[in-house]
DNA sequence: CGCGACGTTGATTTGCCTCAACGATTGTGG
DNA sequence: CCACAATCGTTGAGGCAAATCAACGTCGCG
């Protein structure tokens, strides 16, 4: 069964009975994104949490210039969305793209907010996933205050192994805050060794 | 009684009963930091989570050259910790500092856990309470990226007014992620305006 | 085949840092 | 309550990491 994956995902953390499983499941839909494709455009209101079983999907923004900023990839096994907008319920100005053929689990806000009433342990699952959330990106953003870009592109290797090799260039740029030429440079330099 | 201010801030976003707030204030412990005194120390594993009713804390890190970088600043009704390391009860490297005595509650992480399963609005509490700072965390990491030093420092102005003015530049710099010289010279052009 | 996206390379510019020197302010011990 | 040290903010000169702008080869794909 497809949800084979994002109910193991959930128990990372907290154990749920067989009942509880089939309530849970019930909230859930699928969707598939082609290639290049938007699961939510920046300017709209962010509805669902997302979670990817298959393909690959990453989260971006445009500064004032024009220029793309990632925010997040989100492989299979991962949880994506403009948290900004799917708390406030405002419209975000997060851009979720699909870089391949995408397959994701969608959960509404609403069947959420539902589920953290029927079954309290999932409210504790969505703290601790927010949790690592944010101890992630505080430590990203000390990692961008402190180290260079070449030391940032070290770290990216050994926390994302597999996106490596798949991902354009540009987008592993983008994320860890260079342009695609410096990157380039880069890269061509620490091959050297 | 000095807990007002904790049991007002948790009810912005919950609402407890008169029995509620008694067990949940058993749990709490008061304390006062001198100034230029730490509540945690880099390298120590953070136990608490920690509340501010009187004074400034202040949260950073050490470089790899021995720079500091500040993390985040605790005004009165505000919650401060080293997320990563009360998470994961590791050593931690974030060092907590009063900037003027500071006068703070303690929850200890045991207690945390122990309220979550008697008080499940309590876990509700901080599950809104951490996706309110990722919010936080991720807008500023994208700010920045794509921002300027000048305009980081007018986004932190308007951010926080009243700290702009008993804060010592340094620290300023530091969490906008400048060095104290170049702050200084950014302020003296915006003065001119 | 031909177009558009991607990565590379070169030349130049710039935002911010480093190091150093100097008043002003704070605070601390005698 | 003063003297001295320490910390802080300011200013100057010079340097470096990364951005910008532009040109060009390559590849995947309609």
């Amino acid at each position: 069964m497809s949800f084979n994956l994002i109910i193991q995902n959930i128990s990372k953390y907290i154990k749920l009975d067989e009942g509880e499983e089939q309530t849970f499941i019930k909230h859930l839909s699928t969707k598939i994104i082609k290639s290049k494709n938007n699961l939510l455009n920046g300017g709209e209101v962010c509805k669902y949490s997302t979670f990817v079983i298959r393909g690959c999907l990453r989260g971006f923004t445009f500064d004032k210039n024009g220029n793309e900023h990632v925010q997040d990839f989100a492989p299979p096994d991962w949880w994506i969305a403009d948290m900004y907008s799917l708390i406030t319920q405002k419209p975000g100005n997060i851009n979720i793209e699909a870089l391949e053929e995408t397959e994701v689990i969608l959960l509404s806000k609403t069947s959420q907010e539902e589920l953290y009433m029927q079954i309290p342990k999932l409210e504790r699952f969505f703290r601790i996933l927010t949790e690592k959330s944010l101890v992630a990106n505080q430590q990203r953003l000390m990692d961008n205050m402190t180290l260079t870009a070449e030391e940032r592109y070290h770290i990216f290797c050994n926390r994302y192994p597999t996106l490596i090799h798949t991902l354009p260039q540009k987008h592993i740029a983008s994320y860890i805050g260079v342009t695609p030429e410096f990157f380039s440079r880069m890269r061509t330099k620490t091959l050297k060794k």
